[in-house]
Parts: structure tokens; C-alpha cells; sequence
RNA sequence: GUCCCCUUCGUCUAGUGGCCUAGGACUCCGGGUUUUCAUCCCGGCAACAGGGGUUCGAGUCCCCUAGGGGACGCCA
């Protein structure tokens, strides 16, 4: 059976560059093999997922070189890859399973199982569904569901006894059968679990093996159980080691930029990122360090997967990034500087901005420096206000981090009308509250307006930019980030 | 707390029982090339988490301890 991937993004957030590290992963396995990569879209999640997100995570991931043989929108024989648009097929497998015993309707409230999971964690055991609905007469289970009382499916789980798997990478691993919890596999609105759609759509999809990240390991029992139950025989499964931050945790766009969009536009190479991203998990036989996903598909093997949970170093991909720009030949340089932000559409949005503060034509580079490359770098001083010190413009930075992080929409309006309510909830004028802001944005005082600004340059870079002035401004510690915290908090702000 | 995974220079890693006096890369430091800077070249600092075994021989295999990470949602 030929080689079939897949990485499965879930649209409820920006591209994220675990997303990238996971697809390239199954799209050089299946390429090395002749096989197929398959791009799904897990929108399941019907409160967060949105369109929106979908497009940028695909238009990120094709940014980044990362194209898939079948996906929703190019087809594929497979189809369909969105899981909202597969409803029929999972409800038919959540009967089948009902039918067989090998999952059971719930009808328990949201307010039983929080009781029964405080007194679990009370008690020093691992939170796990007690099984009540378990027991329930068939005819009874179904008399209520016709009747129209909510319920979800979960899956029925041994009490006793260990589930054993093997993983690609790490060999065999056992987990006792007591630690798995009765996962819910269809939500009361209908809509699968992931656990229950991905691995009907694995399976559905021809899948053959499957590398994703380690913090599915302990997820395998339950994947296990339903292919199983099934009666299908479960894909080659490879947990890769997560991505860290420098402190070691899970990386985190709290510590670091993880959106594919801020390498993005901070003129960072796909080739190079893609590289650095292999290098990560993977390395050449040769211990070559520079090389290209087609060459390291030539070299590929699964054997060569590391296990340790690598950290992603932002100096070492700006040195290799430096390596690729440096091997093009100067045709090639300009052709990319042209392609990745001085070309007349990325340009055409400053046009207004620009043109009524513009005397002379060489007034223009000034204006835009710091929304086409990186701010001038700033100092304590360079905040240094009439009206608001130094810990007045660290709450101003600091709340409007957060009040950026909570909005969805991120158009010039919406920044604007979230940010002069923040001003207004802080009793700060909005004149003196935008001023820091500017600094932490832009690197000055005097700039281009500034929610044009920062509609233009995105939220991944402006949360950099923020996260910058922060440190700049000394920080904050574990107390003043709790006061501060507190602090927002407490405002009336309408916005939130 | 319970369970699972992981552990070689600060960071990414090579290493699959003798080739290891542990190699490469980034960073850093020193030197050279260069009108400056950068590039480039040369050199240097720096690690097998700890303890027990197995073996003629252990970074490599086993066990224990410690540390780190992850999971424990009607999120994925």
C-alpha cells in the first residue's frame, strides 16, 4: 500500500509554527516514499474554529512550501477535508460503536461532572468519568435521547488490565487502562470529538502513518480502542518531541513568536525556516546542516528522528537565514525583496498614509522604515512622558498586550475602538495613553498613525514589538505581573 | 497529585558496545582578510544528569534516583 500522510490544523487560531513543523515532517515522509500528503481541516470545534483562521493557515503553510496533494481546496478522491462537512460519516460510526457497546450515551450535567472531578482531584486521583451512564438499559439510553434529553457519546473504557502500542519512535509503551479516561467522542451539539474524527478520517483516508506531536502519546490508548472497536487496524503512529522555549516548556507565543506570519513578515526565508524546522527533530546523514526539503527527502529516514524536546533558538535560524540570502545570486535577491513586501500592493495600503505627510519623495523611506523592517531598537528614555512614568506606560503596554491578545477581529477600527476604550476604562486621555504605544510600535513618537500602524504590520509582530517594550521598560516580575493582572482585571472596560 | 515521555557543550545535534583523548553547527571569545560594518577564513572556551549493575570493554544495554516536559476538557 503506498505511503499516505497528513497534518490535520485545527482553524482556531493564527498559522503556528508547530503546524510547519508537523507538516513537513508527513510531507517529506510521504514524498520519500511516492506517497501522498493530505492537508485536513479539524474544524470541529463550532465555538472557535472560523474561516478566517482556515485561509491563513493554508495560505501560511503554501507561503512556507509546505503543499499538499489533497486538501479542501484542491480535492483529492478522499474528500471531504473539512470535518464539519463530514457530520454524516461520524454520527454513523458514533451509532456503530453505541450499537456494539463499545461507547454509551451520557446524559450527565456539566455540573455532576465537575463535582465528581473536584472530588477526584480532592482525593489524589487522576480525573476520570465514574461510568453512571455506562450501566444504563439500552432501551432506556435511547428512550431518553428520542425524548430529546441532551447527552454525549463516550467511549467505553476497560476498568482494569494495561493498553499496549507501539510508537515509531519511541518503542513500546504501556498505560494502564485506569488512567484513560471515557472520552466524550460526540459533544452534545452533535459535533465529533477529535479523538473520534481523526481516526475515522485516518482511517477513511487511507492514512498509513502518522507523525504528530508527543502531547497525543498519552491519547493513543483511546485512538486504540476506537480502531479497535472498529475493527480496523490503526496507522504507524510517531510522536515527534514538542517545540520548546528557551525555559524548556512547550513553546508558547507567550515567550516567543510563533506565528508563522511573524517570520513571515519579518523577512525570514521559507527555505530557511523549513531547514531550521527539520533540523529540529531530524539531521542528515552527513551531518550537513544547509539543505533542502528535496534533498532532505532524498535522505529521509524515520530512524533519524530525535526524541528530546529541541528549543527553538531564534539566533541560529537568523544565521542560516543569512546563509540562504547570501547564496542568491543578486537577480534573485532582488527578486525576493520584491516578492516579500516592496512590490506595489503591499506598498499601495501606506499610499494614503504617506502621501498628505509627503513634500519631497524622499520623505517616504522615513515615514515607512519601521513598518517595512524591523523598529529602531528603544530605551527606558525613549518613554519618558510629561504625564505617565515609567510604571504608568508599563500598565499602558501591558494592558493593551492583552486586550490585543482577546480581539478577534484585526482591522485599523477594531484596534482603534479596543484600544480608546482601554484608555477611557484606565482614566488615561487617549492622547497620553497612545503615546508609549507609539514607542513600543513604531520607535518614536512621531509616526504614522498608529492603528493604521499596527493593522498593517499584524498581530504577531505587534505582540513582539509589545513584548519588547515590556522587557525594555524592566519587565515585569511574578508580582507586578499578578498586580498587573489583577489590575486589568478589575477595569470596566466595554470591551471586554 | 496520578500516569506517560525525555535527558551528550548555553542552544541544535553526531554517536546504534571498542574507530570517543566524545565530532559538527549556532552563540561567545581571540586572530586574520576588508577604507568602516558585515561577509569570509583560522583558532579557542564548552557536554555524556547522578548512582548502581551487565560486559574484557558503556555516552551507547538494564535498574534506581534526580531533573525537565507532556497529558489528565462536550479544545485540538
Amino acid at each position: 500500500m503506498s505511503v499516505r500522510t497528513r497534518v490535520a490544523p485545527s482553524p482556531t487560531g493564527d498559522p503556528h509554527v508547530g503546524t510547519a513543523y508537523m507538516a513537513l515532517f508527513n510531507l517529506v515522509l510521504a514524498r520519500s516514499q511516492g506517497g501522498r500528503f493530505v492537508l485536513r481541516i479539524e474544524d470541529t470545534d463550532q465555538e472557535r474554529s472560523s474561516p478566517a483562521f482556515e485561509t491563513g493557515i493554508m495560505d501560511a503553510l503554501r507561503w512556507a512550501g509546505l503543499d499538499w496533494d489533497e486538501g479542501p481546496d484542491v480535492g483529492g478522491e478522499f474528500g471531504p477535508y473539512r470535518q464539519s462537512e463530514r457530520l454524516a460519516i461520524y454520527r454513523q460510526h458514533a451509532e456503530e460503536l453505541v450499537a456494539s457497546g463499545g461507547a454509551f450515551r451520557c446524559f450527565c450535567t456539566k455540573e455532576r461532572l465537575d463535582a465528581l472531578r473536584r472530588s477526584q482531584q480532592a482525593n489524589r486521583e487522576t480525573p476520570r468519568y465514574d461510568g453512571l451512564c455506562r450501566g444504563l438499559e439500552p432501551t432506556q439510553s435511547r428512550d431518553r435521547a428520542a425524548n430529546g434529553e441532551a447527552y454525549v457519546v463516550r467511549l467505553d473504557v476497560p476498568e482494569s488490565g494495561t493498553c499496549r502500542f507501539a510508537d515509531g519512535i519511541r518503542g513500546d509503551i504501556e498505560i494502564p487502562w485506569r488512567q484513560v479516561d471515557m472520552q466524550v467522542l460526540v459533544k452534545s451539539d452533535g459535533f465529533p470529538t477529535y479523538h473520534l474524527a481523526a481516526v475515522v478520517d485516518d482511517h477513511l483516508m487511507g492514512i498509513t502513518h502518522i507523525l504528530r506531536g508527543e502531547e497525543w502519546l498519552n491519547s493513543m490508548p483511546k485512538h486504540q480502542l476506537i480502531y479497535d472497536r472498529l475493527g480496523w487496524s490503526p496507522p504507524a503512529h510517531y510522536h515527534l518531541p514538542l517545540l520548546r522555549n528557551p525555559d524548556g516548556s512547550k513553546v508558547s507565543k507567550r515567550r516567543n513568536p510563533t506565528g508563522l506570519d511573524y517570520y513571515r513578515r519579518s523577512g525570514y526565508l521559507p527555505e530557511a525556516l523549513c531547514n531550521y524546522l527539520a533540523l529540529m527533530g531530524w539531521s542528515m546523514p552527513d551531518e550537513g546542516e544547509i539543505f533542502s526539503v528535496e534533498e532532505m527527502t532524498a535522505a529521509f529516514d524515520l530512524d533519524r528522528l530525535s526524541t528530546g524536546g529541541p528549543v527553538f533558538d531564534l539566533t541560529k535560524l537568523a544565521w542560516m537565514n543569512g546563509q540562504y540570502i547570501r547564496a542568491m545570486d543578486p537577480g534573485q535577491f532582488m527578486d525576493r525583496v520584491a516578492d516579500w513586501a516592496v512590490n506595489r500592493e503591499n506598498l499601495t495600503p501606506l499610499v494614503p498614509l504617506v502621501q498628505e505627510r509627503t513634500q519631497r519623495l524622499a520623505d517616504l523611506l522615513p515615514q515607512v522604515d519601521y513598518l517595512l523592517g524591523d523598529r529602531t531598537a528603544v530605551d527606558e528614555s525613549d518613554f519618558v512622558h510629561k504625564r505617565l512614568d515609567r510604571d504608568d506606560c508599563k500598565r499602558v503596554v501591558d494592558h493593551a498586550k492583552r486586550r490585543l491578545d482577546g480581539l478577534t477581529e484585526w482591522d485599523r477600527d477594531s484596534l482603534r475602538d479596543a484600544l480608546v476604550a482601554l484608555a477611557d476604562a484606565m482614566g488615561i486621555k487617549v492622547r497620553d495613553f497612545l503615546a508609549p504605544l507609539f514607542v513600543a510600535v513604531a520607535g518614536r513618537t512621531v509616526a504614522l498613525p498608529l492603528f493604521d500602524s499596527m493593522a498593517y504590520l499584524g498581530r504577531d509582530v505587534v505582540r513582539s514589538r509589545l513584548m519588547d517594550a515590556l522587557a525594555v521598560l524592566g519587565g515585569t516580575g511574578k508580582k507586578q505581573a499578578k498586580r498587573l493582572e489583577r489590575d486589568y482585571a478589575n477595569l470596566t472596560d466595554p470591551g471586554t
